[in-house]
DNA sequence: CAGTGAGCGAGCTTCCGCTTGACTT
């Protein structure tokens, strides 16, 4: 074998190998293949911060095999991405495969493209040192934030907890945005809409003020049936919409929740599968560019489809800070194709994909924006309607960027009207309208903050969200709104009415929450590590790599510089810090007449009667679902205190209400139900048993047949994931295309011999 | 699968970024 080159992915190897023929043969690294070990610090802090780097055990194979096609070669081209992480990642391999420097190479390419990889390989350079040391400089640093860090919060809150550069902050973005939620104050005003008609044509124009008060409302609603109403002025300018960049990772999550309503981990698990497929370029990119290749395509497609006048080069460069451009932006691979594999998901992805990258090379929509202005005969006050129409479509032919904000008026046609004309207003109407508080977070909000304050990367945005979640710092869920009361005034041919109406606010799908862990998590490293919890902590941290990058300062005294007084502080948050466990006294038990705390303990938040020290040991209850620290009153901790309790009896056996792991549910006989939206306190005992005997057609349902094999009892079973064979506490799979009702006992014992004991996989083996 | 919360002390937990599987019964 002439030549050798190793990349990060094994789908862009396979391209790559035809480019480069029958000479080269490709290999990825899938990534890193060194580390620092994952069970200790690995950083000698006391030797210059001197890194421990092993290879990871389900890497040890790859770089085996590596190691070997290395010695075969005659040429190493280490082809990772041109980036800091690419950088260390090839001299890693440099390092654990021994290579030596005159038969290695480094080489970089932006674009998969035939001429950018021969353009590479007639361009090698050898390592860059200076942005090898920026990594790792970025490594060690997170590792000394993440192992000091998490440690102080176990001792000080809780085991199992977590804190990092990004981590930390993501979750305090999180819980300030839902303080700010929290302590809003919404004000209303009355909002007051005329409706005219010129020649059968409606149309809707807004008064310049809005009263404080339905009485003011009212008053100016009523004088209208006295006023006339004139076009007092037209104004019509002309306006333009240019189209969105393509996407980048973070556009593309945004982008596919608000307009397909995917979580991040769906979006970017989908991208992966039509990367794979060969059908869009790489998916974890912070880069908007386009290669010639790819801009000349689209012009070709959009002429093909639209005509010439809707196509318009253009090449957009990246504003975000951070960018470190190692890719193109996600598109396409080849812009004539509509159609991908997959599922209906797969399908609207690359319909997404497809439609932005072509409509960022079309021409700008060209609009007229039309106000109307009318004057009430009576009043100083005035109405105005604002229209838009569109006098060349442009790329809003194929695609427009959605937005987050929720309340976009529809700027609809306006009727051609001139000034001085007389209107006639069909009816008036004025309803209180309510100020809102800042928006919750979705994922994909918060990626475009995190990606604002250029905290994370591509890779990690969907991951970091994963974690917060997992160390329940974060819930995502979705919450019912609630009715709220408003008023409205209307003026029509019958004359004014009033009333007051129901709406319902403060409805929320699928956004993040704090949770209490959160919240006092949040609040101990805000008061102790501030810096570190500061927004704008990884810009300046990014701005030092970037000068290690240059080669104008050391890596290690810029850790030190950093890890000094960090390791001071933590050392003195240990020593005299309080333990952070968000207590608050609820009030006194009329009862016992001992306090009642609310607050976080080793098992997550709980409410107390009494104190530990007193000779009476305190009660203990723990909080349920929907209940927080900061808002749980004397009076429902009180009622926590009432579980677990007899409702009366069932088939001669005891009715036990009580909330367990897994929330409220009923215990009879030894079998629990789990009571669902019912609320433990008030169930009554019909319920109860409804749930029970409910529950047990379900049981019933998904028995499909049961055999008894001497003593062992054989069954076939409908479950999660399809039907299934259970023997005891063992399942058996049951092949494709074997319908579950025809099996016999022989079949299924079959079947059972054939799989045998298979070891088991284990949460803990999984990662 | 349906608590626990003191204190003792063992041993465990944890970061961010680069990549894909294997496989849920």
């Amino acid at each position: 074998m002439k030549n050798l080159v190793i990349v990060e992915s094994p789908a862009k190897a396979k391209t790559i190998e035809g480019f480069l023929g029958k000479d080269f043969t490709v290999k990825s690294s899938f990534g890193h293949i060194r580390d620092l070990p994952s069970k200790k610090l690995s950083v000698d802090v006391d030797n210059n911060y001197k890194p421990d780097y092993v290879i990871p055990k389900d890497k040890e194979n790859l770089v085996k095999e590596l190691r070997k096609l290395s010695k075969e070669a005659d040429m190493v081209w280490l082809a990772s991405d041109e980036d800091r992480e690419g950088e260390a990642i090839s001299w890693h391999l440099q390092e654990a495969l021994g290579l030596k420097t005159e038969k290695t190479k480094r080489i970089v390419f932006h674009e998969i493209t035939k001429s950018a990889i021969l353009n590479a390989v007639e361009n090698p350079r050898s390592i860059n040192v200076d942005l090898v040391n920026a990594q790792q400089a970025r490594r060690i640093l997170d590792r000394l934030v993440g192992y000091e860090l998490s440690p102080v919060l176990w001792k000080k809150v809780k085991p199992n907890l977590s804190a990092g550069r990004v981590q930390s902050v993501s979750v305090r973005l999180i819980v300030e945005r839902e303080r700010e939620v929290e302590s809003f104050k919404s004000v209303s005003a009355f909002r007051v809409v005329a409706f005219f008609d010129v020649n059968g044509m409606e149309f809707k124009a807004e008064l310049s003020k809005r009263f404080d008060t339905i009485e003011e409302a009212r008053k100016f609603i009523s004088d209208c049936q006295n006023a006339e109403f004139s076009v007092s002025d037209l104004q019509k300018k002309p306006a333009k919409r240019t189209p969105a960049a393509p996407f980048t990772t973070s556009t593309l999550q945004q982008e596919a929740s608000r307009k397909l309503g995917f979580g991040v981990t769906r979006t970017m698990r989908i991208a992966q599968d039509l990367y794979e497929q060969g059908k869009i370029t790489y998916m974890r990119t912070d880069s908007v560019n386009l290669s010639d290749l790819a801009l000349n395509a689209a012009k070709e497609e959009i002429e093909k489809l639209y005509g010439a006048e809707f196509s318009q080069t253009r090449k957009f460069s990246s504003k975000s800070k951070g960018a470190q451009e190692a890719h193109e932006a996600i598109r396409p691979t080849y812009m004539s194709e509509q159609k991908v594999a997959g599922d209906a998901a797969h399908q609207r992805l690359y319909d997404l994909i497809w439609k932005r990258t072509i409509a960022s090379q079309m021409a700008d929509a060209q609009l007229e924006r039309t106000t109307i202005s009318v004057a009430v005969s009576n009043s100083d006050l005035g109405f105005s309607a604002q229209g838009e129409v569109i006098k060349f479509e442009g790329f809003l032919k194929v695609y427009l960027e959605g937005t987050d904000d929720e309340a976009e008026d529809q700027k609809g046609i306006l009727p051609n009207v001139s000034v001085g004309q007389q209107l006639v207003a069909k009816k008036i109407e004025g309803s209180e309208r309510f100020s809102s508080p800042p928006a919750r977070y979705t994922e994909a909000s918060l990626v475009k903050k995190l990606e604002e304050l250029g905290i994370g990367r591509p890779s990690t945005y969907a991951p970091t969200i994963s974690t917060i979640i997992a160390r329940n710092y974060v819930l995502k869920e979705s919450r019912e709104g609630q009715e709220r009361k408003y008023g409205y005034v209307l003026l029509d041919e019958n004359g004014i009415t009033e009333e007051t109406r129901t709406e319902v606010a403060g409805a929320e799908k699928q956004k993040l929450f704090p949770t209490d862990i959160g919240k006092v998590v949040t609040d101990f490293l805000v008061e102790n590590f501030g810096e570190i919890l500061n927004y704008n902590f990884t810009a300046q941290v990014e701005k030092e790599f970037d000068e290690i990058a240059e080669g104008q300062k050391e890596w290690t005294s810029m850790i030190d510089g950093f890890y000094k007084p960090f390791h001071k502080t933590t050392v003195y948050t240990e020593e005299n810090s309080e333990r952070a466990t968000g207590e608050r006294l609820l009030g006194v038990d009329p009862k016992s007449g001992r306090n009642v705390y609310a607050r976080l303990g080793r098992f997550g938040p709980m409410v107390q009667i009494g104190e530990a020290d007193n000779e009476e040991k305190p009660k203990f209850s723990s909080l349920q679902a929907g209940q927080s620290l900061e808002e749980i009153s004397l009076e429902e901790a009180l009622d926590l205190f009432k579980l677990p309790r007899e409702i009366g009896e069932f088939e001669g056996e005891t009715l036990l209400i009580g909330v367990g792991k897994f929330g409220p549910y009923v215990r009879h006989n030894k079998s629990f139900v789990s009571l669902g939206s019912e609320d433990p306190l008030s169930i009554t005992r019909e319920k109860a048993i409804e749930l029970i005997e409910t529950k047990r057609e379900e049981i019933k349902k998904a028995l499909i047949s049961e055999f008894t094999d001497g003593d062992t009892v054989i069954q076939v079973k409908n479950g999660r994931f399809g039907p299934y064979i259970a023997v005891g506490k063992k399942n058996y799979k049951i092949p494709k295309g074997t319908e579950p009702e025809s099996l016999s006992l022989e079949d299924c014992k079959e079947l059972i011999i054939k799989q045998g004991d298979k070891p088991k996989r284990t949460a803990k083996s999984r990662k």
